[in-house]
DNA sequence: ATACGTGCAAATTGTTTGCATCTAT
DNA sequence: ATAGATGCAAACAATTTGCACGTAT
């Protein structure tokens, strides 16, 4: 079954899943091939959207299975999760590009920069405390541009 | 209201949000004080946590009020809040130090380091984008140095 | 006196668990 | 056939909301 040297992205994720998945004594469903293809495919996403997402795909996928499946992708090292603005996890594929975000308080956008801009502090924690920061859960608050500059005058909504 | 300059750290707080709170016509309650007093006292605390010490200072305030009070409070600009780990949003007072958190996904331990380690990337983001980092609020993940030394052995936990 | 604030209970939202059924292997 | 996976409902936890009563001003 090795034959085939050529595949598509997709097909290279549903490989290898179902290779990780054998390795474990795990099975080969569907609903972890859908969810996989979601993370994907969305780039971020919370598990909602995730099932939102699947749901499209295949409806009577259970929420509890994308709960449930999106732990064990993480388990598997296939896809993270990382903590932006209030208490939303948001899901994205482990090998995707990795991105710093940029949360505004203000307007609450999400920007998002290359995690270069992490390596001096990156280098400074690991020398002085021997801490390894994870530059894929990195979320960093604050005011965009756009909000800093307008004097907060009329940003009063509700 | 400047008449007399010698006032104790609690008293202050007091007086000053009494002082807010006049300002927009808000009222002075012993339930806004004790909140207050809370927050300051436990430096970082879930609105669960802020609760508890509340209600050993005063039984039967009801959880409902503190998280309003710290909706409230954080509005007037006195504390703010961050999200360490998972979903937990933690207050602390304003003007308290600041400091930035490093919690590690393997002990689940968070540690703090002086906000200087940023001074780079602040400066970076503002020239490059204009994005002001909230200093306060930033929480990196990542591995501590013990747990990357044991070669995640016998790290398991339950 | 009067509008603001609080407590209580119920409604929401997000996530987890128990269990019977189904299915990949 | 058989252990693992799923769906469904109920359990949970965290937070919010509606409303009548209480109280600071």
């Amino acid at each position: 079954m090795s034959s085939s040297p050529r595949l598509s992205g997709q097909e290279k994720q549903d490989a290898s899943l179902a290779d990780i998945l054998r390795a474990r004594g795990l099975r080969l469903t569907a609903q972890r091939q859908l969810v996989l293809e979601a993370v994907y495919a969305l780039g971020h996403a919370t598990p909602d959207q995730v099932h939102e997402a699947v749901a499209r795909r295949a409806a009577g996928v259970n929420i509890t299975t994308v709960y449930r499946t999106l732990e064990l992708l993480e388990d598997l090292g296939l896809v993270t999760h990382t903590h932006l603005s209030h208490g939303a996890p948001t899901y994205h594929a482990v090998g995707e590009e990795q991105h710093v975000h940029l949360v505004c308080r203000g307007c609450g956008g999400v920007d998002e920069v290359s995690p270069s801009v992490l390596d001096g502090l990156v280098a400074d924690l690991r020398g002085s405390r021997g801490f390894r920061v994870d530059v894929g859960h990195v979320a960093l608050f604050g005011i965009c541009r756009q909000c800093a500059d307008q004097p907060a005058s009329e940003s009063e909504n509700l």
